[in-house]
DNA sequence: TTAATGCCTTGACTTTCGTCACACCTCGGC
DNA sequence: GCCGAGGTGTGACGAAAGTCAAGGCATTAA
Protein backbone atom coordinates (compact mmCIF):
# COMPACT_ATOMS: atom_id res chain seq x y z
CA UNK A 1 0.00 0.00 0.00
CA UNK A 2 3.05 2.48 0.40
CA UNK A 3 4.12 1.64 -2.92
CA UNK A 4 0.48 2.56 -4.29
CA UNK A 5 1.55 6.21 -2.18
CA UNK A 6 4.43 6.91 -3.67
CA UNK A 7 2.58 6.48 -6.69
CA UNK A 8 0.10 8.45 -6.54
CA UNK A 9 1.89 11.20 -4.40
CA UNK A 10 3.98 12.00 -8.49
CA UNK A 11 0.29 12.36 -9.86
CA UNK A 12 -0.24 15.82 -10.89
CA UNK A 13 -3.91 15.38 -10.38
CA UNK A 14 -3.93 14.28 -6.72
CA UNK A 15 -0.70 16.85 -6.32
CA UNK A 16 -3.26 18.87 -3.75
CA UNK A 17 -3.92 15.68 -1.80
CA UNK A 18 -2.12 15.21 1.33
CA UNK A 19 -0.97 11.52 2.46
CA UNK A 20 -4.11 10.95 4.63
CA UNK A 21 -6.21 11.17 1.31
CA UNK A 22 -4.10 9.79 -0.91
CA UNK A 23 -4.47 6.60 0.90
CA UNK A 24 -8.00 6.70 0.45
CA UNK A 25 -7.98 7.05 -2.80
CA UNK A 26 -5.57 4.51 -2.82
CA UNK A 27 -8.29 1.83 -1.45
CA UNK A 28 -10.79 3.17 -3.70
CA UNK A 29 -9.02 1.96 -7.00
CA UNK A 30 -7.22 -1.37 -8.39
CA UNK A 31 -4.29 -1.86 -10.69
CA UNK A 32 -4.46 -3.82 -13.82
CA UNK A 33 -1.95 -4.81 -16.47
CA UNK A 34 -1.79 -4.88 -20.15
CA UNK A 35 0.04 -6.41 -22.63
CA UNK A 36 1.48 -3.92 -25.83
CA UNK A 37 -1.61 -4.15 -28.24
CA UNK A 38 -4.28 -5.01 -26.02
CA UNK A 39 -7.37 -2.16 -26.13
CA UNK A 40 -8.14 -1.06 -22.83
CA UNK A 41 -10.93 1.32 -23.67
CA UNK A 42 -12.96 0.55 -26.83
CA UNK A 43 -15.18 3.29 -28.50
CA UNK A 44 -18.66 3.53 -28.14
CA UNK A 45 -19.00 1.54 -25.13
CA UNK A 46 -20.36 3.10 -22.09
CA UNK A 47 -17.61 4.36 -19.43
CA UNK A 48 -17.14 2.93 -16.31
CA UNK A 49 -13.69 4.02 -15.33
CA UNK A 50 -11.22 6.63 -14.87
CA UNK A 51 -6.88 5.22 -15.27
CA UNK A 52 -4.11 6.32 -14.24
CA UNK A 53 -0.80 5.18 -16.26
CA UNK A 54 1.61 3.90 -13.72
CA UNK A 55 3.84 2.02 -16.50
CA UNK A 56 4.13 1.82 -19.60
CA UNK A 57 2.55 4.19 -23.31
CA UNK A 58 -0.96 4.23 -24.56
CA UNK A 59 -2.63 6.05 -27.86
CA UNK A 60 -5.89 7.66 -27.73
CA UNK A 61 -7.35 6.47 -31.81
CA UNK A 62 -10.33 7.20 -33.51
CA UNK A 63 -10.58 4.94 -36.41
CA UNK A 64 -12.70 5.22 -39.67
CA UNK A 65 -14.67 3.04 -41.30
CA UNK A 66 -12.02 2.02 -43.86
CA UNK A 67 -9.99 1.29 -40.58
CA UNK A 68 -7.46 4.26 -41.02
CA UNK A 69 -6.49 5.73 -37.42
CA UNK A 70 -5.78 9.14 -36.20
CA UNK A 71 -3.89 9.68 -32.96
CA UNK A 72 -5.84 11.86 -30.78
CA UNK A 73 -2.90 11.74 -27.67
CA UNK A 74 -0.35 10.13 -26.44
CA UNK A 75 -0.10 9.18 -22.79
CA UNK A 76 2.33 8.17 -20.55
CA UNK A 77 2.96 7.51 -17.30
CA UNK A 78 1.17 9.53 -14.48
CA UNK A 79 -0.95 10.75 -16.67
CA UNK A 80 -4.83 9.67 -16.94
CA UNK A 81 -7.67 9.29 -20.03
CA UNK A 82 -11.20 8.01 -19.94
CA UNK A 83 -12.54 10.91 -17.32
CA UNK A 84 -14.71 12.53 -20.51
CA UNK A 85 -17.21 9.59 -20.30
CA UNK A 86 -17.09 9.74 -16.59
CA UNK A 87 -18.20 13.56 -16.80
CA UNK A 88 -20.75 13.83 -19.22
CA UNK A 89 -22.07 10.23 -18.92
CA UNK A 90 -21.84 9.97 -22.60
CA UNK A 91 -20.35 6.83 -24.65
CA UNK A 92 -16.42 6.45 -25.00
CA UNK A 93 -15.68 8.72 -28.41
CA UNK A 94 -12.10 7.05 -28.55
CA UNK A 95 -10.22 3.61 -28.28
CA UNK A 96 -7.58 3.63 -26.29
CA UNK A 97 -4.65 0.58 -26.87
CA UNK A 98 -1.54 -0.46 -25.15
CA UNK A 99 1.40 1.00 -26.98
CA UNK A 100 3.68 -1.46 -24.68
CA UNK A 101 3.45 -3.55 -21.80
CA UNK A 102 1.32 -1.29 -19.36
CA UNK A 103 0.36 -1.04 -15.60
CA UNK A 104 -2.81 0.96 -14.99
CA UNK A 105 -4.59 1.92 -11.76
CA UNK A 106 -8.33 2.58 -12.53
CA UNK A 107 -11.27 3.94 -10.58
CA UNK A 108 -14.64 3.74 -10.77
CA UNK A 109 -16.97 6.27 -11.72
CA UNK A 110 -19.04 6.38 -8.79
CA UNK A 111 -15.79 6.55 -6.49
CA UNK A 112 -14.22 9.47 -9.09
CA UNK A 113 -17.11 11.20 -8.74
CA UNK A 114 -17.46 11.08 -5.08
CA UNK A 115 -13.78 12.25 -4.92
CA UNK A 116 -14.56 15.28 -7.14
CA UNK A 117 -17.21 16.31 -4.98
CA UNK A 118 -15.52 15.78 -1.81
CA UNK A 119 -11.90 17.45 -2.97
CA UNK A 120 -12.87 20.65 -4.87
CA UNK A 121 -8.62 20.78 -5.65
CA UNK A 122 -8.99 17.64 -7.97
CA UNK A 123 -11.73 19.26 -10.02
CA UNK A 124 -9.54 22.25 -10.04
CA UNK A 125 -6.48 19.86 -11.14
CA UNK A 126 -8.08 18.42 -13.40
CA UNK A 127 -9.79 21.78 -15.35
CA UNK A 128 -5.89 22.54 -15.58
CA UNK A 129 -5.67 19.47 -17.78
CA UNK A 130 -8.77 19.46 -19.65
CA UNK A 131 -7.57 22.79 -20.62
CA UNK A 132 -4.28 22.01 -21.89
CA UNK A 133 -5.87 19.28 -23.87
CA UNK A 134 -7.38 21.85 -25.27
CA UNK A 135 -5.12 24.00 -25.89
CA UNK A 136 -3.15 20.97 -27.93
CA UNK A 137 -6.03 20.35 -29.35
CA UNK A 138 -6.43 23.62 -30.71
CA UNK A 139 -3.27 23.50 -32.03
CA UNK A 140 -3.40 20.49 -33.83
CA UNK A 141 -6.65 21.69 -35.69
CA UNK A 142 -4.78 24.66 -36.69
CA UNK A 143 -1.80 23.08 -38.18
CA UNK A 144 -3.52 20.16 -39.99
CA UNK A 145 -5.94 23.16 -41.39
CA UNK A 146 -3.14 25.50 -42.44
CA UNK A 147 0.67 23.40 -42.52
CA UNK A 148 1.53 21.24 -45.72
CA UNK A 149 2.48 17.64 -44.94
CA UNK A 150 6.29 18.99 -43.93
CA UNK A 151 4.89 21.35 -41.44
CA UNK A 152 2.34 18.57 -40.13
CA UNK A 153 5.10 16.36 -39.95
CA UNK A 154 7.37 18.74 -38.14
CA UNK A 155 4.63 19.57 -35.61
CA UNK A 156 5.02 16.11 -34.66
CA UNK A 157 8.36 16.16 -34.48
CA UNK A 158 8.10 18.84 -32.31
CA UNK A 159 5.47 17.77 -30.10
CA UNK A 160 7.31 14.71 -29.40
CA UNK A 161 10.34 16.84 -28.02
CA UNK A 162 8.30 18.83 -25.66
CA UNK A 163 6.87 15.55 -24.52
CA UNK A 164 9.89 13.31 -23.76
CA UNK A 165 12.78 14.78 -25.35
CA UNK A 166 15.97 15.88 -23.42
CA UNK A 167 16.82 19.59 -24.15
CA UNK A 168 20.35 19.92 -23.84
CA UNK A 169 22.03 23.55 -25.19
CA UNK A 170 19.75 23.97 -28.19
CA UNK A 171 19.65 19.74 -29.73
CA UNK A 172 16.94 17.80 -28.62
CA UNK A 173 16.93 13.90 -28.46
CA UNK A 174 13.65 12.13 -28.88
CA UNK A 175 14.04 8.73 -27.58
CA UNK A 176 11.90 5.83 -28.62
CA UNK A 177 10.49 7.29 -31.50
CA UNK A 178 7.16 6.37 -32.63
CA UNK A 179 6.90 3.78 -35.79
CA UNK A 180 6.28 6.54 -38.88
CA UNK A 181 2.89 4.47 -39.42
CA UNK A 182 1.80 6.19 -35.55
CA UNK A 183 3.49 9.65 -36.78
CA UNK A 184 1.24 9.58 -39.84
CA UNK A 185 -1.46 9.06 -38.11
CA UNK A 186 -0.95 11.72 -35.86
CA UNK A 187 0.05 14.32 -38.61
CA UNK A 188 -3.05 13.07 -40.79
CA UNK A 189 -0.77 12.21 -43.43
CA UNK A 190 0.53 8.88 -44.96
CA UNK A 191 3.39 6.55 -43.95
CA UNK A 192 5.90 7.66 -47.09
CA UNK A 193 4.83 11.29 -46.68
CA UNK A 194 6.44 10.99 -43.28
CA UNK A 195 9.23 9.62 -44.33
CA UNK A 196 9.76 11.41 -47.42
CA UNK A 197 9.52 14.19 -45.02
CA UNK A 198 12.23 13.25 -42.53
CA UNK A 199 14.85 12.68 -45.27
CA UNK A 200 13.97 16.15 -46.47
CA UNK A 201 14.62 17.77 -43.11
CA UNK A 202 17.49 15.12 -42.90
CA UNK A 203 19.11 16.76 -46.21
CA UNK A 204 18.62 20.44 -44.86
CA UNK A 205 20.40 19.73 -41.94
CA UNK A 206 17.37 19.75 -39.04
CA UNK A 207 17.47 16.72 -37.26
CA UNK A 208 19.46 13.43 -37.97
CA UNK A 209 18.10 10.42 -36.87
CA UNK A 210 19.90 6.82 -35.69
CA UNK A 211 17.97 3.67 -35.00
CA UNK A 212 15.17 5.08 -33.09
CA UNK A 213 16.70 8.00 -31.58
CA UNK A 214 16.07 11.08 -33.43
CA UNK A 215 17.88 14.91 -32.83
CA UNK A 216 16.85 18.04 -33.38
CA UNK A 217 20.31 19.95 -34.04
CA UNK A 218 18.82 23.56 -33.40
CA UNK A 219 15.23 23.81 -31.73
CA UNK A 220 14.17 27.01 -32.08
CA UNK A 221 15.50 27.10 -35.78
CA UNK A 222 13.79 24.15 -36.40
CA UNK A 223 10.44 25.84 -34.79
CA UNK A 224 10.82 29.07 -36.61
CA UNK A 225 11.22 26.76 -40.18
CA UNK A 226 7.94 25.17 -39.50
CA UNK A 227 5.40 26.62 -37.31
CA UNK B 1 -30.67 44.04 -12.18
CA UNK B 2 -33.30 41.81 -12.17
CA UNK B 3 -32.98 41.68 -15.91
CA UNK B 4 -29.44 40.51 -15.71
CA UNK B 5 -30.94 37.55 -13.15
CA UNK B 6 -33.52 36.70 -16.18
CA UNK B 7 -30.31 35.86 -18.32
CA UNK B 8 -27.91 34.55 -15.83
CA UNK B 9 -31.05 31.82 -14.55
CA UNK B 10 -30.63 30.60 -18.63
CA UNK B 11 -27.08 30.47 -18.94
CA UNK B 12 -26.31 26.79 -18.57
CA UNK B 13 -23.08 27.15 -16.90
CA UNK B 14 -24.98 28.97 -13.83
CA UNK B 15 -27.84 26.76 -13.96
CA UNK B 16 -27.07 25.00 -10.33
CA UNK B 17 -27.00 28.81 -8.78
CA UNK B 18 -29.97 30.12 -7.01
CA UNK B 19 -31.69 32.95 -7.25
CA UNK B 20 -29.60 34.71 -3.88
CA UNK B 21 -26.03 33.02 -5.41
CA UNK B 22 -27.20 34.76 -9.12
CA UNK B 23 -27.38 38.15 -7.44
CA UNK B 24 -23.92 37.86 -5.91
CA UNK B 25 -22.71 37.03 -9.44
CA UNK B 26 -24.70 39.84 -11.37
CA UNK B 27 -22.83 42.05 -9.13
CA UNK B 28 -19.65 40.53 -9.84
CA UNK B 29 -19.77 41.23 -13.35
CA UNK B 30 -20.38 43.83 -15.95
CA UNK B 31 -21.41 43.93 -19.82
CA UNK B 32 -19.78 45.44 -22.28
CA UNK B 33 -21.23 45.99 -26.32
CA UNK B 34 -19.28 45.10 -29.19
CA UNK B 35 -19.78 46.06 -33.00
CA UNK B 36 -19.83 43.22 -36.23
CA UNK B 37 -15.79 42.95 -36.50
CA UNK B 38 -14.91 44.39 -33.19
CA UNK B 39 -11.97 41.59 -31.66
CA UNK B 40 -12.53 40.84 -27.93
CA UNK B 41 -9.50 38.81 -27.58
CA UNK B 42 -6.48 38.85 -28.95
CA UNK B 43 -3.99 35.90 -29.06
CA UNK B 44 -0.91 36.30 -26.95
CA UNK B 45 -2.26 38.82 -24.70
CA UNK B 46 -2.74 37.70 -20.98
CA UNK B 47 -6.39 36.39 -19.82
CA UNK B 48 -8.02 38.94 -17.91
CA UNK B 49 -11.92 38.03 -17.86
CA UNK B 50 -14.21 35.59 -18.58
CA UNK B 51 -16.88 36.12 -21.51
CA UNK B 52 -20.66 35.53 -21.13
CA UNK B 53 -22.43 36.03 -24.39
CA UNK B 54 -25.67 38.32 -23.46
CA UNK B 55 -26.21 38.74 -27.71
CA UNK B 56 -24.94 38.28 -30.61
CA UNK B 57 -22.27 35.87 -32.01
CA UNK B 58 -18.65 35.75 -32.13
CA UNK B 59 -15.74 33.70 -33.55
CA UNK B 60 -12.69 32.05 -31.90
CA UNK B 61 -9.99 32.07 -34.56
CA UNK B 62 -6.11 31.13 -34.76
CA UNK B 63 -4.39 32.74 -37.33
CA UNK B 64 -0.70 31.59 -38.94
CA UNK B 65 1.92 34.23 -40.46
CA UNK B 66 0.05 34.85 -43.87
CA UNK B 67 -2.76 35.63 -42.18
CA UNK B 68 -4.75 32.93 -43.11
CA UNK B 69 -7.26 31.37 -40.27
CA UNK B 70 -8.83 29.08 -38.87
CA UNK B 71 -12.33 29.14 -36.75
CA UNK B 72 -12.11 27.16 -33.78
CA UNK B 73 -15.40 28.04 -32.54
CA UNK B 74 -18.32 30.09 -32.92
CA UNK B 75 -20.37 31.16 -29.72
CA UNK B 76 -23.90 32.35 -29.38
CA UNK B 77 -25.95 33.76 -26.56
CA UNK B 78 -25.61 31.89 -23.38
CA UNK B 79 -22.23 30.36 -24.28
CA UNK B 80 -18.93 31.77 -22.85
CA UNK B 81 -15.35 31.90 -23.68
CA UNK B 82 -12.05 33.19 -22.82
CA UNK B 83 -11.68 30.69 -19.47
CA UNK B 84 -8.76 28.83 -20.52
CA UNK B 85 -6.30 31.76 -19.98
CA UNK B 86 -8.06 32.06 -16.34
CA UNK B 87 -8.09 28.48 -15.51
CA UNK B 88 -4.00 27.89 -16.39
CA UNK B 89 -2.78 31.39 -16.29
CA UNK B 90 -1.44 31.10 -19.80
CA UNK B 91 -1.85 33.87 -22.56
CA UNK B 92 -4.48 33.28 -24.59
CA UNK B 93 -4.01 30.77 -27.30
CA UNK B 94 -6.50 32.17 -29.84
CA UNK B 95 -8.89 35.66 -31.01
CA UNK B 96 -12.12 36.05 -30.19
CA UNK B 97 -13.73 38.24 -32.89
CA UNK B 98 -17.49 39.45 -32.82
CA UNK B 99 -19.26 37.96 -35.78
CA UNK B 100 -22.48 40.46 -35.52
CA UNK B 101 -23.10 43.67 -33.01
CA UNK B 102 -23.01 41.85 -29.86
CA UNK B 103 -23.50 42.08 -25.97
CA UNK B 104 -20.97 40.38 -23.30
CA UNK B 105 -21.58 39.67 -19.77
CA UNK B 106 -17.74 39.97 -17.85
CA UNK B 107 -16.44 38.83 -14.79
CA UNK B 108 -12.72 39.58 -14.00
CA UNK B 109 -10.15 36.56 -13.58
CA UNK B 110 -10.01 37.24 -9.44
CA UNK B 111 -14.51 37.06 -8.72
CA UNK B 112 -14.16 34.21 -11.88
CA UNK B 113 -11.64 31.69 -9.66
CA UNK B 114 -13.27 32.87 -6.58
CA UNK B 115 -16.45 31.73 -7.93
CA UNK B 116 -15.33 28.58 -8.82
CA UNK B 117 -13.90 27.79 -4.95
CA UNK B 118 -17.18 28.83 -3.95
CA UNK B 119 -19.44 26.91 -5.93
CA UNK B 120 -18.28 23.91 -6.91
CA UNK B 121 -21.09 23.18 -9.08
CA UNK B 122 -20.11 25.75 -11.02
CA UNK B 123 -16.77 23.95 -11.69
CA UNK B 124 -18.31 20.63 -12.47
CA UNK B 125 -20.74 22.52 -15.02
CA UNK B 126 -17.44 24.07 -16.32
CA UNK B 127 -16.16 20.64 -16.17
CA UNK B 128 -18.82 18.97 -18.60
CA UNK B 129 -18.45 22.07 -21.56
CA UNK B 130 -14.44 21.71 -21.54
CA UNK B 131 -15.54 18.30 -21.73
CA UNK B 132 -17.55 18.94 -24.91
CA UNK B 133 -15.41 21.13 -26.17
CA UNK B 134 -13.02 18.33 -26.32
CA UNK B 135 -15.53 15.55 -27.78
CA UNK B 136 -15.67 18.43 -30.34
CA UNK B 137 -12.30 19.41 -31.19
CA UNK B 138 -11.45 15.68 -31.56
CA UNK B 139 -14.08 15.22 -33.97
CA UNK B 140 -12.94 18.05 -35.83
CA UNK B 141 -9.39 16.31 -35.98
CA UNK B 142 -10.79 13.42 -37.24
CA UNK B 143 -12.55 14.86 -39.94
CA UNK B 144 -9.60 17.10 -41.01
CA UNK B 145 -7.36 14.08 -40.75
CA UNK B 146 -9.27 11.37 -42.48
CA UNK B 147 -11.82 13.15 -44.53
CA UNK B 148 -11.62 14.74 -47.78
CA UNK B 149 -12.78 17.93 -48.90
CA UNK B 150 -16.38 16.90 -49.62
CA UNK B 151 -16.44 15.26 -46.26
CA UNK B 152 -15.25 18.00 -44.37
CA UNK B 153 -17.75 20.67 -46.08
CA UNK B 154 -20.37 18.61 -45.27
CA UNK B 155 -19.19 17.85 -41.40
CA UNK B 156 -19.21 21.88 -41.21
CA UNK B 157 -22.62 22.27 -42.29
CA UNK B 158 -23.75 19.17 -40.07
CA UNK B 159 -21.87 20.94 -37.27
CA UNK B 160 -24.22 24.23 -38.23
CA UNK B 161 -27.04 22.34 -37.88
CA UNK B 162 -26.38 20.48 -34.78
CA UNK B 163 -26.01 24.12 -33.31
CA UNK B 164 -28.72 26.00 -35.08
CA UNK B 165 -30.69 24.50 -37.19
CA UNK B 166 -34.70 24.06 -37.09
CA UNK B 167 -34.97 20.25 -37.40
CA UNK B 168 -38.55 19.28 -39.23
CA UNK B 169 -39.15 15.76 -39.55
CA UNK B 170 -36.06 14.77 -41.71
CA UNK B 171 -35.65 18.05 -43.16
CA UNK B 172 -33.20 20.48 -41.23
CA UNK B 173 -33.25 24.48 -41.95
CA UNK B 174 -30.25 26.27 -41.26
CA UNK B 175 -30.59 30.25 -41.52
CA UNK B 176 -27.69 33.21 -40.98
CA UNK B 177 -25.50 30.63 -43.04
CA UNK B 178 -21.51 31.76 -42.28
CA UNK B 179 -19.94 33.54 -45.27
CA UNK B 180 -18.74 30.78 -47.43
CA UNK B 181 -14.86 32.17 -46.74
CA UNK B 182 -16.02 31.32 -42.97
CA UNK B 183 -16.92 27.78 -43.53
CA UNK B 184 -14.09 27.24 -45.63
CA UNK B 185 -11.69 28.56 -42.38
CA UNK B 186 -13.78 25.44 -40.25
CA UNK B 187 -13.65 22.89 -42.95
CA UNK B 188 -9.51 23.93 -43.52
CA UNK B 189 -10.36 23.99 -47.27
CA UNK B 190 -10.40 27.04 -49.72
CA UNK B 191 -13.45 29.29 -50.71
CA UNK B 192 -13.66 27.94 -53.95
CA UNK B 193 -13.95 24.28 -52.69
CA UNK B 194 -16.53 25.26 -50.37
CA UNK B 195 -18.81 26.53 -53.33
CA UNK B 196 -18.03 24.07 -55.82
CA UNK B 197 -19.08 20.99 -52.44
CA UNK B 198 -22.03 23.00 -51.76
CA UNK B 199 -22.95 23.19 -55.66
CA UNK B 200 -22.29 19.18 -55.59
CA UNK B 201 -24.73 18.66 -53.02
CA UNK B 202 -27.46 20.59 -54.44
CA UNK B 203 -26.93 18.71 -57.79
CA UNK B 204 -27.13 15.22 -55.56
CA UNK B 205 -30.21 16.63 -54.00
CA UNK B 206 -28.73 16.50 -50.34
CA UNK B 207 -29.16 19.99 -49.75
CA UNK B 208 -30.90 23.35 -51.00
CA UNK B 209 -30.18 26.97 -50.51
CA UNK B 210 -31.87 30.09 -50.97
CA UNK B 211 -30.14 33.38 -50.03
CA UNK B 212 -28.33 32.81 -46.90
CA UNK B 213 -30.67 29.79 -45.90
CA UNK B 214 -29.73 26.14 -45.93
CA UNK B 215 -31.99 23.27 -45.77
CA UNK B 216 -31.09 19.10 -45.76
CA UNK B 217 -32.88 17.31 -46.90
CA UNK B 218 -32.44 14.26 -45.27
CA UNK B 219 -30.38 14.72 -42.31
CA UNK B 220 -29.86 11.39 -41.55
CA UNK B 221 -29.16 9.86 -45.06
CA UNK B 222 -26.91 13.61 -45.81
CA UNK B 223 -24.63 12.49 -42.60
CA UNK B 224 -24.34 8.67 -43.52
CA UNK B 225 -23.14 9.61 -46.97
CA UNK B 226 -20.44 11.72 -45.57
CA UNK B 227 -19.54 10.62 -41.61
C1' DT C 1 -28.32 56.68 -61.28
C1' DT C 2 -23.92 55.15 -61.23
C1' DA C 3 -20.07 53.57 -58.96
C1' DA C 4 -18.00 50.66 -55.72
C1' DT C 5 -17.62 46.93 -52.74
C1' DG C 6 -18.27 42.38 -51.11
C1' DC C 7 -19.52 37.84 -52.02
C1' DC C 8 -20.22 33.89 -54.99
C1' DT C 9 -19.46 31.01 -59.37
C1' DT C 10 -16.82 28.75 -62.70
C1' DG C 11 -13.03 27.44 -65.68
C1' DA C 12 -8.09 26.48 -66.44
C1' DC C 13 -3.75 25.43 -64.67
C1' DT C 14 -0.55 23.65 -61.30
C1' DT C 15 1.00 21.55 -57.27
C1' DT C 16 0.89 18.47 -53.62
C1' DC C 17 0.47 14.32 -51.86
C1' DG C 18 -1.70 9.83 -51.54
C1' DT C 19 -1.38 5.32 -53.62
C1' DC C 20 0.85 1.44 -55.63
C1' DA C 21 4.72 -1.26 -56.35
C1' DC C 22 8.76 -3.17 -55.02
C1' DA C 23 13.34 -3.44 -52.92
C1' DC C 24 15.84 -3.60 -48.83
C1' DC C 25 16.95 -4.08 -44.02
C1' DT C 26 16.65 -5.82 -39.23
C1' DC C 27 15.42 -8.77 -35.77
C1' DG C 28 13.39 -12.63 -33.35
C1' DG C 29 12.15 -17.44 -33.60
C1' DC C 30 12.89 -21.97 -35.21
C1' DG D 1 21.89 -19.60 -39.96
C1' DC D 2 17.65 -18.99 -42.41
C1' DC D 3 13.16 -17.51 -42.85
C1' DG D 4 9.38 -14.53 -42.24
C1' DA D 5 7.34 -10.51 -40.53
C1' DG D 6 7.33 -5.93 -39.73
C1' DG D 7 9.19 -1.68 -40.72
C1' DT D 8 11.38 1.65 -43.91
C1' DG D 9 13.08 3.95 -48.51
C1' DT D 10 11.98 5.50 -53.11
C1' DG D 11 10.21 6.00 -57.78
C1' DA D 12 6.22 6.60 -60.88
C1' DC D 13 1.69 8.05 -61.51
C1' DG D 14 -2.74 10.11 -61.03
C1' DA D 15 -6.36 12.26 -58.47
C1' DA D 16 -7.70 15.87 -55.50
C1' DA D 17 -7.76 20.26 -54.36
C1' DG D 18 -5.32 24.84 -54.06
C1' DT D 19 -4.45 28.94 -56.81
C1' DC D 20 -5.23 32.30 -60.34
C1' DA D 21 -8.24 34.78 -63.12
C1' DA D 22 -12.35 36.66 -64.82
C1' DG D 23 -17.11 37.65 -64.57
C1' DG D 24 -21.75 38.08 -62.31
C1' DC D 25 -25.00 39.55 -58.92
C1' DA D 26 -26.59 42.24 -55.12
C1' DT D 27 -26.31 45.60 -51.75
C1' DT D 28 -24.48 50.02 -50.17
C1' DA D 29 -22.49 54.60 -50.88
C1' DA D 30 -22.07 58.81 -53.44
Amino acid sequence: MTEELIFLRNVPMFADLDDTELEKVAKLGSRKKYKKGNIIVLEKEMGAALFVIVTGKVKVVRTDEEGREVILSIFGSGEFFGEMSLLDGLARSATVVATSKAELFMIHRREFLDLLAEYPAVAISLLAELTMRLRKADAQIKSLSLKDAAGRVANVILLLADDVGVFKKGKVVVEDLPLQQDMANMAGTSRETVSRMIHQFMEKGHIGVEGNTLTINNYEEFRKAFL
